[in-house]
RNA sequence: GCCCACGUAGCUCAGUUGGCAGAGCACACCCUUGGUAAGGGUGAGGUCAUGGGUUCAAAUCCCAUCGUGGGCUCCA
């Protein structure tokens, strides 16, 4: 949700309108098939949804169908009457509903809301009845029918959800609608949703030829285009630049190793499921790696460590591969092969505040670097049900870590929001919620606090006081993977990456073909100076290279005809249509060389 | 993994009730030497995702597999 401060989502009108046309969405469905189990339909960001049990799939005409269905039971001006009920009355109503039986049961236990979430207290049962529909719900409505403009709604698609959301029961059939206060506020909507394809990575990535896909490959197996593989080299050079400055040390390690070391990790276990299965050779199990923690652990427990010698931080771009699930990859965001801006940090517990502050202020760092303004911390805690399970055993441990976790973000005055059952099963973690210019929410970074391996692995210093002591260590990945990175700025620049992450930088337009040699020479003279050029020397005429230059992206266009080669000077075109015509090459370098020293997003 | 939809040239897509596989862009060659987002012509380019089946005949209908997408579940 992008409900953050002001009124609460849960409160407003316009949940009460996405609410009813919910209730309204269910009474049409209902009507065509009226066979059909009705489960839940609540309102979700940017509209709602209602999962139903139907005795066929529904089609695209269907939704046309239900949706008109949905404006006239609106034209109806239908009163939401409200109705508070014992679960026996309750039992009555919905006796040929078996999913409604069940919610009752659990609004009766009191373990939980008519959405299946955990309560604290019992609730009352109450219906909603409008026209001839009544469903179990607890309102919020809008008081009749007519509140919802029939201009402002409409079903979006069709989708499968699993009851209550797990895996195990039946798969329902979810449709998704959208209902905003008035037909404006659906448009901005659509035109948003228009906007955002454009800069859907997968489209802008296959057009600006940074990954591919192939079939032969893998799925989630992405190729790195040339343009793809200077984005990386850049993001990697400033990972190591900050890296450097904040005293990390870079190391490298192998892409498989022994069953043996996931075992003593712990991952084994948890993971398996999720790693590409073992290759066996003369007797002997070897996993490629999933994650880069366990070999640097053996790195840190290589040979003794002081206090003095602390806090160590390990980092390494290091390529995992994990089996994802067929149906979770998406694009570049969710892959099989991932390479991980990866640390960890070995620490005492006394240094762990500042050494935990000093991943967020990183993120700071790159915030502020890529335009980042809108972002949640996310600290996701264990749940007490979990431990042994899910979680490392050792509740101590936990309930200490996690105090910690808080106390340094409270200190350091980092907002955030805790997500209880959302932790890694060695510790907690804070997970960086972003959002694009446009909007669009990604997960990106994460550290992790890491209090089960260090022991498992028998790490350990020796304190001031000349005893072994075990270290804490933070898993952090500021810059998350470069699938995930590449994906996001991709989409958040729609493209038009600043300067220094541009795959091509300056690209040389000769007006007629006996300038061809100039240009030429320009490029040399521009590599000379780091900068990445070429020369568009194809039969074209100067106007089409200047839309293929335009199309890629390019930041800078030189146009260089007769009067640029006898004044020996060049003429920019910049991305965003800007002209300067006969400018000194050295003045253009220099300010090239200036934005890409200072990494900055002027053109 | 699950539900649904989709898969035609390098890319974006058309292809009627089953009847010889199409366009634009990109590419090659030729003409054009053009001053800030597409000059013109010619040509090459296809196992219609893959494998089965139905049929006189399949891009088209059926089944399976693979891949992609919208979601669900999951994300060390």
């Amino acid at each position: 949700m992008s409900h953050y401060g002001q009124e609460k989502y849960e409160e407003s009108q316009l949940y009460k309108i996405r609410h009813s046309a919910a209730h309204i969405m269910a009474q049409a469905v209902v009507e065509m098939f009226p066979e059909a189990k009705y489960t839940i339909g609540p309102p979700v960001e940017n509209g709602f949804y209602y999962d139903f049990d139907l005795p066929r799939n529904l089609t695209p005409e269907d939704l046309e169908k239900i949706e008109k269905r949905m404006r006239q039971i609106i034209a109806g001006k239908h009163d939401f009457i409200k109705k508070i009920m014992s679960a026996g009355e309750a039992r009555v109503i919905f006796k040929d509903q078996p999913y409604k039986l069940e919610l009752i049961d659990g609004l009766e236990k009191g373990g939980s809301d008519e959405y299946g979430n955990p309560l604290r207290e019992k609730p009352e049962i109450s219906i909603y009845q409008h026209d001839a529909f009544v469903d179990l719900c607890r309102g919020p409505h809008v008081d009749n029918t007519g509140r919802i403009r029939p201009d402002a709604i409409k079903l979006m698609n069709v989708a499968g959800a699993y009851w209550r959301g797990d895996e195990h029961n039946k798969m329902l059939q979810r449709i998704y609608g959208t209902a905003w206060e008035s037909a404006q506020e659906l448009k901005d909507h659509l035109w948003q949703l228009e906007e955002a394809k454009k800069r859907d990575h997968r489209k802008l990535g296959k057009e600006l030829e940074i990954f591919i896909f192939d079939d032969e490959v893998g799925p989630g197996l992405p190729l790195w285009l040339p343009n793809g593989g200077v984005m990386i080299e850049e993001i990697e050079k400033l990972a190591k630049e900050m890296e450097e400055k904040a005293g990390y040390l870079r190391v490298r390690t192998p892409n498989l190793s022994k069953e043996d070391l996931f075992i003593h990790s712990g991952h084994l276990p948890y993971y398996a499921e999720s790693m590409y299965p073992p290759m066996e050779l003369e007797g002997v199990k070897y996993y490629v790696k999933p994650m880069n923690c366990p070999m640097h652990h053996k790195i840190f427990g290589s040979k003794p460590r002081s206090y003095r010698d602390l806090p160590i931080r390990l980092a390494e771009y290091g390529t995992c591969y994990r089996y994802e699930k067929s149906g979770e990859l998406f694009g570049l965001m969710r892959v099989r092969s991932l390479q991980m801006n990866d640390a960890h940090m070995y620490c005492s517990e006394e240094q762990f505040e500042e050494e935990f502050m000093s991943v967020i202020e990183l993120y700071y760092k790159y915030f502020k670097l890529f335009g980042i303004e809108k972002y949640v911390m996310r600290f996701s805690l264990h749940a007490k049900e979990g431990l042994g399970k899910k979680y490392v055993d050792n509740e101590r441990l936990w309930l200490k870590t996690e105090d910690m976790v808080r106390r340094a973000m409270t200190n350091g005055n980092v907002p955030f929001v805790e997500a209880v059952d959302e932790a890694a099963f060695y510790g907690p973690k804070i997970d960086v919620q972003i959002w694009s210019v446009i909007g669009k929410e990604f997960s990106l970074a994460t550290n992790q606090v890491d209090f089960a391996q260090p022991a498992r692995f028998d790490l350990k210093f020796i304190n001031k006081q000349g005893t072994e002591e075990v270290p804490l260590c933070i898993h952090r990945a500021p810059l998350s993977t470069h699938e995930r990175l590449v994906g996001f700025l991709i989409e958040h620049y729609a493209g038009n990456f600043p300067v220094w992450l541009a795959p091509e930088q300056v690209r040389l337009v000769p007006v007629t073909d006996p300038q061809n040699d100039y240009a030429h020479q320009i490029v040399a003279a521009l590599r000379d100076h780091g900068i990445r050029a070429s020369a568009d020397i194809s039969a074209q005429r100067m106007n089409a290279k200047i839309r293929s230059a335009q199309l890629m992206k390019i930041p800078y266009m030189l146009v260089v005809g007769e009067n640029e080669l006898k004044a020996g000077s060049v003429s920019l075109r910049a991305r965003d249509g800007s002209q300067q015509n006969n400018i000194n090459l050295g003045d253009f370098i220099a300010r090239v060389n200036d934005r890409i020293a200072l990494r900055s997003s002027e053109l």
